[in-house]
DNA sequence: TTCTGCAATTAGACTAAGTCTAAAAGCAGA
DNA sequence: TCTGCTTTTAGACTTAGTCTAATTGCAGAA
């Protein structure tokens, strides 16, 4: 079972060594990682230097072949998330840390979340093309 | 009826010249201006040089008194936007347009918007702090 | 009216996040 | 082995925004 190498073939991505640690790395970590924590963290895994071009290279090829989403929480860096189930996310602004809030316990956009969270603001973007 | 002086005097922001003709061109314009667009129109308004300190300054604090509001749209620059409902926003990508998206209009998230837009994403984000 | 002191503005240096480029390395098939 | 495409690399570059230190503007005190 060399799920990762498997996963990145079936959606049609070439299984390089880089490609597979990072993938690794983004679906077995909790915290939404960022292009530069990534990098960090995965460098010593490699037998040769990695790049910082090739980290954004394989997250941008990740995305856009659907193995991973991108989260957008400015101020700050993307972060990245391997979990594809539909769900909102929470940025604590006072430590910069992403929740994954659940589809379904949102029923209408609330102030307080479940009881767990104080939300000061809310930003909801839609994103594509206007019909022709 | 000087509505702007009076609008940023009432939300306890003295009214300076540049403030008030960066918040007159905000309210004026349809179309969620960046922060540069803004500088571009806005500075020979002015009988002095406007700085793109002062832009920047004066954008963060009509956000944070609750004049204007700020949107975020990655990839690119913040945009900002003097309609306080609450309201969604569409990024067409191929243009980079924005549009709102009366709050209303979104019963359950869909594929299409009103038979308007084309979705391809969306990406909800809130903006809080966890419970102490 | 002049003085004083804070608030606002300015130019430009600086930083953070990400893209681009040109060269090198790695493969897969002939 | 040779050939050609793909991937990776280091580092330059770009964009968006913040910071700094000096200057200017003004409101209130004297
Ligand atoms: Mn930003
Ligand atoms: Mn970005
Ligand atoms: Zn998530
Ligand atoms: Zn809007």
């Amino acid at each position: 079972m060399n799920s990762v190498e498997e996963l990145l073939t079936s959606h049609g991505v070439k299984p390089t060594p880089q490609r597979v640690v990072i993938a690794e790395y983004v679906m077995n970590t909790c915290c939404h990682p960022t292009a530069d924590q990534i990098l960090q963290s995965v460098a010593d895994r490699l037998p040769v230097s990695l790049s910082r071009a090739t980290v954004y290279n394989t997250l941008n090829t990740l995305v856009q072949s659907g193995v991973i989403r991108e989260v957008f929480t400015e101020p700050g860096p993307a972060r990245y998330d391997a979990n594809l189930d539909r769900h909102h996310h929470f940025v604590d602004t006072k430590t910069g840390k992403i929740f994954d809030i659940p589809w379904q316990e949102v029923p209408q956009l609330p102030q307080e979340l479940a009881g767990k969270y104080k939300v000061h603001g809310c930003q909801i973007t839609f994103f594509g093309q206007m019909e022709d």
